[in-house]
DNA sequence: CCTACATTTCTAGTATTCTAGAAATGATTG
DNA sequence: CAATCATTTCTAGAATACTAGAAATGTAGG
């Protein structure tokens, strides 16, 4: 869970959630850090801890070209993200809406 | 996509995540401020700041009954998050395994 | 109305995050 | 190997978030 708790960080500032969305355009080639901060605007080292926080997280991977350094979305795992949110919550949902006896997807142990 | 921010930054702290996830297996009724203190042993000052939080990004919507006050999931608002996430990465996610030439789902203007 | 109890606000200390200029690092090309 | 350019680290100030005890508020039932 705490990854998923690093991740929901990632996303919950503005200017990372911005690169994201951007990145997520971009598809799997990605965009470089000088490419990423002319488009968003913002400044080199700023951008560099947001990278960072991004990739730490695992939504981004970093991978070098020449003399650039592209970062591009994680896929695999901001498909496990996406999974983690639909699995532990769209059912729950689903089964609001039309309540069933068997079992859930929401089994996921953790917590009380 | 300020909407977004909050509701992803309501969810990237533990005890915030660890209250929607009690919540999401609460179901519609959802559970009193009570409860959730004593499931998840946060004091109370702090859990009414971390409620707060989170229905102010409209993660979480308050129903009073009697002198409890019930917390429940806001099943609309949680599923435009996960829209969110799914039409503007999940599309981009499927077109870069299987590339297509029409046009996508992540076509919602906001950024460069 | 008064007591009991649930919940929130007040308060304040601590910790974390954000920001960005300047300096340092790393890599490529001539 | 020098020059150039991309990117990261250093540094430090400002802002925001987290935490929780104590006090205040609100509600219900006797």
């Amino acid at each position: 869970m705490k990854t998923r708790v690093r991740q929901f960080g990632a996303l919950g500032q503005e200017d990372r959630l911005r690169i994201f969305r951007l990145l997520v355009r971009a598809g799997p080639e990605g965009k470089c850090v000088d490419e990423i901060k002319r488009r968003l605007k913002i400044p080199g080292s700023t951008l560099s801890h947001h990278l960072d926080t991004l990739e730490r997280s695992g939504l981004l991977a970093a991978r070098r070209s020449g003399r650039f350094i592209y970062y591009a979305i994680d896929w695999p795992e901001t498909a496990n993200l996406i999974r983690f949110l639909t699995e532990d919550c769209c059912a729950e949902m689903h089964k609001s809406i039309r309540p069933r006896t068997g079992a859930t997807a929401a089994q996921n142990a953790e917590d009380s």
